[in-house]
DNA sequence: TAAAAATACTCCATAGGTATTTTAT
DNA sequence: ATAAAATACCTATGGAGTATTTTTA
């Protein structure tokens, strides 16, 4: 038995006519009589009783049409299921983020956007640093992460820029330089002479410290690397400690507010710090590229600051 | 979409390779690699990741095995299902029986043997007289009836006897030939001249009293019809009321014990009652020839009197 | 390098079409 | 006499087989 034979049965079960079934399926009446013969042989039963205008179930077409319907049904639900999932606007999409990339407006508001759009995708939502990230994002843990670019991109991932950021220097409150130069003041490299720096360098780490490092050696600034961690967050901790100075993208201005003011830099560098999209570049499931194509609507429409955000401009 | 995808699909997840699945479907690797990325297309999904050992479902693959292997099972139970409904294992049995078919212990024993050989088969019992079970079985209401042979057999019907019974006389009390004759005398039928009988002759009437009235004339008797009923507990209910004598089936005595005595008559006559099972000579349903074969099978062994009923001796 | 899947082609079983006959009212 | 189903026969799509190539760990 298939399909087919399941699919004749109730179209003749319910116009009760062998010849207007077979105008409903799109098909001559004689090979509908066969199919239906074959299949009353092939179950052992009769299924219609055959009068001279028309044809009526029997008792068990009867018992029979009530399963056979259900039976379609739950194909062709399954069908629309997987053209959903086929499309990506059905399953499970996973998710992860640093704390860095969460700390944006831009992130959480791509995540709400998705669940608000695509209630049928099952978000699973991890953060974590970038070195984490990317290692699940290689096992296939991950479907994607936002994160900053990092310094060694691996092979096998992409990273799409959504949004660039600029960067800001980070001071304890009641540091010299904190003093020297007001809120609005851009503090030049040559400022940082002799400064001890808190840079995260870790596995995977933003490309902006090295970038940094770069610059202020190009400036002939010398420095002291008092700590590297592996996330931008625990890099503010320690500058609200004293430990030294940092610098982190814009919109992490105002976290330790109490204990760490924020200052710019020399706008003409091009020192930025770009959130970005990572994923397999392979195997771009369907509903990895649904979040894309979100995260890259609402990068470019500025949608994100919407309300209560630090957020900085785009690129 | 049809059934031999989705089995296909099962197959080849449940045993994680295309080749193996191919074996186990007794069928050869490439057709199984094509119908199943055939399948893949048409549902617009990824299924599996074909490793270079094997291959494993996809997160839709994994999501779609549950609902296919579902509805196979529902396929299967429906042939199952429709299998025992060709054998007459499971369905709707509407059978009928005269008072007098019911007041033999057979009837009632082959319907209890039914529900308990055959409990998938629904019976829907009704009692009725002879003509108007003879209506429904025509008009497909019913599907077999027990009674007595009629003596106009109605074409499409057929009649068959599964037991022979002999009748007896029924006398009220007090009647003068139930004081001419002991419980254990035979009657002559010479002794019934000028008596008062009572009939069953309405239409589907059984053919004993026609066939009684024919031995009374070829012996010379005469006699006057009191009264003709359409059933045979009316006919014992007027003996009983003294408003004549009658004739019914061995089985039946005992009734109204109280009012009615009985008395045998001349055993070769061959004035015999038999109870037949009638059914459409035409479409005999699977569920009634089970029947059919059971009321046969009963009745050869004679396993009706098993207790605590009147029985008649067969054939 | 080896095992599994994919590709290329060939063949034939059978679903479906056309023409006609049978059936039952 | 008529409408519908059954039968007979033909055609052609596509499922399955055989041989071979490609893939990837």
């Amino acid at each position: 038995m298939d399909l087919r034979q399941l699919r004749y049965f109730t179209a003749i079960a319910e116009t009760g006519h062998i010849t207007r079934a077979a105008e409903r399926l799109g098909m001559q009446q004689p090979p509908l009589s066969q199919q239906i013969r074959a299949l009353e042989k092939h179950l052992g039963v009769t299924l219609f009783v055959r009068h001279p205008k028309g044809v009526r179930l029997t008792a068990a077409g009867t018992m029979m049409l009530g399963d056979a319907q259900r039976i379609l049904g739950s194909v062709a639900a399954l069908e629309e299921r997987m053209a959903r999932v086929g499309r990506g606007l059905l399953g499970v999409l996973s998710v992860g983020f640093t704390s860095s990339a969460a700390a944006h407006a831009f992130t959480p508001r791509v995540l709400r956007a998705c669940r608000h759009e695509y209630p049928d995708i099952a978000l699973r939502i991890s953060e974590n640093n970038a070195a984490e990230l990317i290692e699940a994002l290689e096992s296939g843990a991950l479907h994607c992460a936002f994160l900053r670019v990092p310094v060694a991109r691996p092979e096998g991932l992409r990273f799409d820029t959504l949004l660039q950021e600029p960067v800001v220097l980070a001071l304890p409150i009641g540091h010299p330089l904190a003093g020297a130069y007001g809120p609005q003041d851009t503090v030049p490299w040559e400022a940082l002479q002799g400064q001890s720096l808190i840079l995260v360098r870790r596995p995977g780490a933003p490309g902006i410290y090295a970038n940094m490092l770069n610059l202020l050696e190009r400036h002939g600034v010398s420095f002291k690397v008092q700590a590297e961690v592996d996330r931008m967050m625990t890099n503010i901790n320690l500058v609200a400690a004293g430990e030294g100075i940092s610098v982190v993208p814009a919109s992490m201005q105002g976290v330790h507010a109490h204990s760490v003011t924020y200052r710019p830099l020399p706008p003409d560098t091009g020192l930025q710090a770009p959130i970005t999209l990572a994923y397999r570049k392979d195997d771009l499931d369907a509903v990895t590229g649904i979040l894309l194509d979100l995260a890259r609507r609402i990068a470019r429409d500025g949608a994100w600051a919407d309300r209560g955000a630090a957020a900085g401009p785009s690129a």
